[in-house]
DNA sequence: CCGTATCCTTTCGGATACTG
DNA sequence: CAGTATCCGAAAGGATACGG
């Protein structure tokens, strides 16, 4: 896919007063989508949680967030160990035994994550407060154009 | 939907050494995950980007990103307005000019999340690197599994 | 115990056409 | 110009069954 890899959104910008946002967000190969996709995907900063405080085998991972299926937390973990951020170390026994723990990369990204962690808990208010304002507001428009007949 | 409000993903959890990770990502309806989900969808951040630099109509906007759909961009003005991020300016003239902006709020989130590009930034390497060993001893083991006629 | 394979539903987002 | 409405394909993710 993407025949042409050189125009996707830069285009020429000429003499415009360009800011350095498009450095690291434009196109989807960027590194800085790439992580930020895994970590707003639905289950990599959970299983990165959890792992910062101690190394879990699969089971424990799987019911301590157990809202998850068993293909995802596969999915999730694999592509964390691809990444860099867990350390896979299967034991040769039986029955099997997998543990899994957070390389140095993960837990320093997990400390990045938290920054924004606290900024959300910080606004939450401020958030939930827009939202309602807008919610409001928004009724209301609907409400006037079902009164005038729209 | 989800006809049991109680027992998401926490359970019992009764002697268990319990950490602080569940505090804000353990149901949907966490802040913390529709924050994150907001931050990680395809749009939001780069209009935040664009919209930091300066105030900048729907044109504009659709100009400067232009892989968006005006679906899309309608989207995600909508709910970050909704959020508290943008403000939205409708000017009652013809043609119509409507003018978004960050809000203080958006403008402190785009701050933080910057922590998070400089953070993939100064570690992208690493993460390439992981990613080719990852890969590398991948392939080998499908080359195994092959010659060992499986 | 730790997965993989398959199927199937739900969601996301692009294309297109139409309005004030 | 700045949207809204509708349709549709692609992708994410859950359920289930099976394998080493």
């Amino acid at each position: 896919m993407r025949e042409d890899g050189t125009s996707k959104s830069l285009g020429t910008h000429e003499g415009t007063d360009w800011n350095d946002a498009f450095q690291w967000d434009a196109r989807e190969d960027c590194e800085v989508r790439q992580i930020l996709d895994r970590i707003a995907d639905k289950w990599s900063l959970l299983v990165i949680a959890l792992l910062d405080d101690r190394t879990m085998r699969f089971t424990e991972l799987k019911r301590l967030i157990d809202g998850i299926s068993q293909r995802m937390l596969t999915v999730t973990l694999r592509q964390l160990e691809r990444d860099g951020m867990v350390r896979r170390t299967v034991h040769p026994v039986v029955p099997p035994r997998v543990d899994y723990e957070l390389t140095d990369l993960g837990r320093s990204l997990h400390a990045t994550v938290q920054s924004l962690v606290v900024w959300t808990e910080r606004h939450q208010e401020d958030i939930a407060e827009a939202r309602g304002r807008y919610d409001k507001a928004n009724a209301e428009v609907l409400v006037t154009e079902a009164v005038g007949g729209h």
